[in-house]
RNA sequence: GGUCCUGUGGCCGAGUGGCUAGGCAGAGCUCUGCAAAAGCUCCCACAGCGGUUCGAAUCCGCUCGGGACCUCCA
């Protein structure tokens, strides 16, 4: 079966054909640096990780290219002073490099922790100044921007003339029309500046005292926040690519603006198709910088929220994510991430299992319809990323698989049950799924190899202890290590395993 | 106000014109020195009201509820 993807642009689910094979360029809106990475931010880079991973797996060579937004009026968050005097203080004190650098790094780390690939390519706002006063040049040239006050806008109506001729008029993608915008759009400082209240800006002009300042050819300013996009994406991925992904609440107006950029200076759309996330919401809201509503990442994984109740691992927010689909939104609740530690650790723990087995490939099977099923459990692997990537039901199987590898493990089924092709086939798809595409990984502490020594060593203490009908002491061992977090299992052959809490 | 999305069991969440989603929680059983795990079984829901259809949670209409975008926003 093909690829198939939802494109926003479209409204339906196509089929998958990059523009030039085996190659595939995708570009995804990164982050703007002047603030931590709440839990909201995971969700794009999770799922965006998750496209790229499957899509270098059908074999594609991929250049995935995301930005980080590290120009523009920047501010310390929680910081911004509503005196005028108090904030030009706070500005005067702060080097906005310093700042950027600052949550860049946490940013990375952030991404690190849950396992996210780097993109090939991380272009910086500030890195393409020269790109984007080039691009705006050529909009001007064009006619289709103007200049005023020493600010260039870009020029919605002419744009909208001229391209809705060509059947691309401005709002194509997010479906609005620009009748409804000049009668809705909320007045907005500079206002009179703009021919159009629907204009929108390439390059603002800034007052002296603003650090963040760059020359251009009208004057000292900073970049409009759509051009940096337009610019990163054509430079490394050609006028026109495969994916463009993002955020749902970027599809207007980012996007759209991109899309008028872009289709002026290289005069097609830029992406082939545009893959849209959906928000997490916390008590029905999306969690937003507007809602006040967010959990930091670092609060996430410390517990050090007044939402939370604990603390949780990267893997566990990223499976969270995972077990939904990505353009359905997806409500937080404490109740709903302990449901997917547990189910993680039941998860992975079947895996890790299996994953240390040897099986011989030539034995048949004993039951063949449970043979059957367990295969063409593992077949529809594939088939559920095929369809829009629907990580949902990749993780429904896996859990269909689970009570068959755990009754193997306890010896409720015997290992003829599935035959040798089968259960290395389980291994395979197994690994395939949960760590190259899935991206799962064992949160592992530090120094485990010589805990599982000292554990080893208990666990021959009790089981000495056991043998002697001495109970006291083997509770006592499996009690305290129970309170430490460490869970011990007397196997049925005498065996003893464990597992960390 | 405009544009659009959505309403699934205690919670989170797939799905879709007829066939078990899955996870977590809860109940029972098996195993066990006792546990814990694990396995098995149960809990069979699709906002309400109409309509289309042999058949709808799935399509259409209305009502009620929730949300997103229109402003920085993943």
């Amino acid at each position: 079966m093909p690829l198939k993807l939802y494109n926003s642009l479209t409204r339906q689910k196509e089929v998958f054909e990059p523009l030039n094979a085996p190659n595939v360029g995708m570009y995804v809106c990164g982050p703007t640096v002047s603030g931590e990475s709440h839990l909201g931010h995971a969700r794009p880079f999770i799922t965006f990780d998750v496209v790229y991973r499957f899509l270098m797996h059908l074999g594609y060579k991929v250049r995935y290219v995301r930005n980080i937004t590290d120009a523009g009026h920047f501010e310390e968050e929680g910081k911004v002073a509503d005196d005028k005097i108090a904030s030009k203080a706070i500005l005067e004190k702060l080097e906005p490099m310093e700042l950027v650098q600052k949550y860049t790094h946490l940013y990375h780390w952030a991404m690190d922790q849950f396992n996210n690939l780097p993109p090939s390519i991380e272009p910086t706002a500030t890195g393409h100044i020269i790109e984007q006063i080039e691009m705006i040049k050529k909009i001007m040239q064009d006619g289709y921007a103007y200049e005023a006050n020493g600010s260039v806008y870009f020029d919605v109506l002419k744009y909208n003339e001229d391209y809705s001729k060509k059947n691309q008029p401005y709002g194509i993608l997010s479906g609005r029309n620009l009748e409804d915008q000049l009668d809705t759009t909320r007045e907005l400082d500079n206002q009179d500046e703009k021919k159009s209240k629907v204009d929108f800006a390439l390059w603002k002009k800034v007052p002296v005292e603003h650090i963040m300042r760059w020359q251009s050819p009208w004057g000292e300013g900073f970049p409009g926040w759509h051009i940096e996009c337009s610019a990163m994406a054509t430079k490394y991925l050609g006028k026109k690519f495969d994916i463009h992904g993002g955020g749902m609440d970027l599809q207007f107006p980012h996007h759209e603006c991109e899309i008028a950029q872009s289709t002026v200076c290289n005069h097609e759309i830029p992406a082939r198709y545009w893959m849209h996330n959906n928000m997490i919401t916390i008590n029905g809201r999306k969690m937003g910088k507007s809602y006040n509503n967010v959990i930091k990442l670092s609060e996430l994984f410390s517990g050090n929220h007044h939402e939370l109740t604990q603390a949780y691992t990267p893997m566990t927010v990223r499976f969270f994510i995972l077990q939904s689909q990505y353009r359905g939104t997806l409500d937080f609740s404490n109740e709903a991430l302990q449901a997917s530690e547990k189910a993680l650790r039941r998860l992975m723990e079947a895996y890790e299992w299996l994953k240390a087995q040897s099986f011989v490939a030539g034995a048949t099977a004993k039951d063949d319809n449970l043979d059957t099923q367990v295969n063409t459990w593992l077949k529809e692997l594939t088939a559920f990323m095929e369809d829009d990537f629907n990580t949902a039901k990749v993780v429904a199987n896996l859990f269909e698989i689970i009570p068959t590898i755990n009754s193997l493990k306890d010896k409720h089924i015997s290992i003829d049950a599935l035959s040798g092709a089968t259960w290395i086939f389980a291994q395979e798809q197994l690994t395939l799924f949960i760590e190259n595409i899935l991206g799962l990984k064992v949160d592992s502490g530090a120094n485990r190899q010589q805990l599982n020594s000292v554990i080893q060593l208990l666990i021959e203490i009790r089981k000495d202890a056991k043998a002697r009908k001495d109970f006291a002491t083997s509770d006592k061992i499996r009690n305290q290590l129970t309170d430490i977090g460490i869970q011990l299992k007397d196997e049925k052959d005498g065996e003893m395993s464990y597992t960390f809490a």
